[in-house]
Parts: structure tokens; C-alpha cells; sequence
DNA sequence: TGTACATCAGTGAACGCGCGTTCACTGATGTAC
DNA sequence: TGTACATCAGTGAACGCGCGTTCACTGATGTAC
């Protein structure tokens, strides 16, 4: 197997990127070797070097590609509801805030997904300087004037961290309840269904 | 050095498991290694299979001595405002979103220090009860009257979460500021002191 | 109180294992003519 | 359009390393008498 097109190079880098940003959310950076993510590729691990400096180095790429896919999604909420952006960012927060996002870290808000991964990151860093920025996309996109919402965001984010490492308890369920009860104008049952997200391969 | 008096082992095993207690909050389960805790203790990594049966059990017994340590801090903001709960509860909200509280990661709340690890443990495993044994605690605590407060808790864990993944941008601290606004009757500056914690040896 | 001996907390070498990264090699791709 | 050759994406073995756990051993502690 030798040299492979530009074009299915770049599509093989894009899926190890692709892996990396479900993989990282899923179990972590640490839990998840290059061997794992060039596998998700269909590839070998001794490759990854040809595409990549180093793992690290991915973090800051699945960081980006993370948000940028979470950036499609609040567009996707807002064009559900046309010129009503208060009702998208209501449909959003009942997303946020269900069991179906809280068990789907894959796919889930990275905002919540790899807090704890780019809180281990150096300060300065890439990839710390990449989740801020997509901090501060999302609590843009829900404030309701043109400010941003980092309060909303901190409940959305604080209550789906702690619906997820009490799942099994009951606790897990009131939590989003309460927290959903707790956001000003969208205390409505959590029912509404999720936007399908684009498949990843 | 052959055996050891038996008050004296206790008392390894209790320096043990308080530094697992910190170092697990501090830089996570995973990148703290069985040999990293025994020398905390001053001991070699051999012996610590004579007190532990492995490094998961270690996680259950840091997790309840690390909430037991939080019951302690809550009880001591009581004890600083005797008679008045709301007054001891707006105390601890100010510590709880200081950016000393931020950067103290070690000593600092084990809701949101844990959050990520505990989330990793099996469904059902001990680590997680003990985990939402201590969440249901301090969620007690935080109500105004006999219920709990799950949304101030996610409000507090969100904040803190956000605020140490986005240290180094001004996000951080505006994370901080608009989490203490949010919060009903207690916005004031956050500039409360934190009660000294006890001493770790 | 003193003695003989079993206990067992702690030591340090060793185990198997998986990791991130490197590297000589392969052979289809892309290009110069 | 066809040919000769340089490029380089991907392979798979190997590197050094650190990990969680095991184990034979040590020798002070604790106990039975």
C-alpha cells in the first residue's frame, strides 16, 4: 500500500480529525492512544506523524473542528425557527438540558465535553485559546440582546457536568429539571427533539 | 525498615488516601500514578497493595474523603454566621466563584474537581454512589429551606468548570462575575475570604 | 516482666503491557520532459 | 499522449518509557507463654 492521492490524504486526515473530536469528548484525551484514532481511519499508527506533530497537537484541531461543529448546530436551530431567535435558543436549552444530549458525550456540547482536557492544558496554549474562543461563540449565541449569556451558559454547562457523573442516581434527572426550571422564560418539559447531526464518515 | 506499628500504618494509609484526594482533583485520576501517592506518603510503590486492593478502590475512598473535607468547610461557613444559614450560604457562593477557588484545584470543591473521573467509573460502581452521595449533600445545604438546590449547584459547577478551562482568557473571571450576578441575593463583589482549610500532614 | 516466635507493613526488583514517537521501507501518485 | 523518475502517504517493526500489579524478602512489631 503506497503512496495514496492528495485528495484521499486529505479525506483520511479530515476522518482522524473527525475521530478525535468524538473520541476526546467520548473518554478523553488520555483514553484514547494515536493507534485508536488513525484505527477510526482505517489506517495504521505509524502514519500519524506524516499529518500530525504530535497528539497534542490534534487536541487543538478536534477542539476547532468540535466547535465549528456545534456552530453548525446553533445555525441549524436558528433556521428551525426563522427570524425567532428567543425560540431557537429556547428549542437549544431543551436539547442541552435532555438525557439523550446528557448520554451522547460523542456527539454532546464540547464545551462541557472537554472542559476538563483543556483544563489540563497549558495557559497559552492552542488549544486552550481554541475552546475559549468557542466559549465565547456559544455564550454569544445565547444571549437575547448582543451581549453574551455566561450565566446561562454556566448553568447549561454545570448542569449537564453533573447530570453526567451522576448518572444511574435519580439525582441525574432533577438536575436537568431544575436547572431547566431555574432558566429564565424556557421552563417547559424537556422533550423537544434533537437536531440530527451530521454523520461523521 | 521491616514491619510497622499498626498506628503507624494507619496513618500512611491516611496520608495515602489524603493525597489521592488532592492530587485526583488536582491533575486527574489518570495522570497521578500509584507510586506519585505512595511517595506523598513517603513510602515506596510496593506496600500499597498491603492497604488498597487497587488504584480504582483508591478513587472511592478519595472521593468520600474528599466530599467529608467539603461537609467540614460548609459546616465551618455555619459556624461563622451562627443562626443564619442565607448569610453562611452567600459567604460560601463568594468563595465558591473567587478566583482563588479557580486556581486551587487541589484543595478546591470536589463536585466540580471530580466531575470528569467520576463520569469515566462504571454506572453502578462505588466511586460514583460516593460521588452522588456527596452532590445530594451539598445541594442540601445550599437551600434556603429543607429541599435542595440543584440549580445554584449547577450554576456554581458550571461557573467554576468554565472559569478554570478558559483560565488565562478574560472569560474567566467575566465567567465568574456573571455566575455571582445570576445567583438571587448575593450579588456583591467577590472578594470574601476563604476559611483556611486544615493542613493535608 | 522477659523471652521466643509468628505476623505483616513496607521494600525494591520484576512482570507484562500499552503508550507516543521514530524510522527504514514500499509503491502508487504526481510531474518533468 | 507517453515515459522515466522523484515524491511522499502509509506500513509495521522498533525505540524508550512509565504504568498497575505481583512477589520474595526484611526485620520491627505484637503476642503467646
Amino acid at each position: 500500500m503506497g503512496r495514496v492521492s492528495q485528495a484521499q490524504a486529505q479525506e483520511n486526515r479530515r476522518q482522524v480529525v473527525a475521530a478525535a473530536a468524538r473520541l476526546f469528548r467520548e473518554r478523553g484525551v488520555q483514553a484514547v492512544s494515536v493507534a485508536d484514532l488513525m484505527a477510526e481511519a482505517g489506517l495504521t499508527h505509524g502514519g500519524f506523524y506524516k499529518q500530525f506533530t504530535s497528539k497534542e497537537a490534534l487536541l487543538t484541531e478536534a477542539t476547532v473542528q468540535a466547535f465549528a461543529d456545534l456552530a453548525a448546530l446553533l445555525t441549524e436551530f436558528d433556521a428551525k425557527r426563522p427570524g425567532d431567535h428567543d425560540a431557537a435558543r429556547k428549542d437549544l436549552i431543551d436539547y442541552y438540558l435532555s438525557t439523550e444530549h446528557r448520554d451522547d458525550l460523542g456527539q454532546g456540547c464540547p464545551t462541557t465535553g472537554l472542559s476538563s482536557d483543556i483544563a489540563s492544558e497549558d495557559i497559552g496554549g492552542s488549544a486552550r485559546a481554541a475552546y475559549a474562543d468557542g466559549v465565547g461563540l456559544f455564550a454569544r449565541w445565547l444571549s437575547t440582546d448582543d451581549n453574551e449569556d455566561l450565566a446561562t451558559l454556566s448553568m447549561l454547562v454545570g448542569a449537564l457536568t453533573l447530570a453526567r457523573a451522576t448518572a444511574g442516581s435519580d439525582l441525574s434527572e432533577r438536575i436537568l429539571t431544575a436547572a431547566h426550571e431555574a432558566l429564565p422564560d424556557t421552563a417547559t418539559p424537556h422533550e423537544a427533539e434533537a437536531p440530527r447531526r451530521r454523520g461523521e464518515d
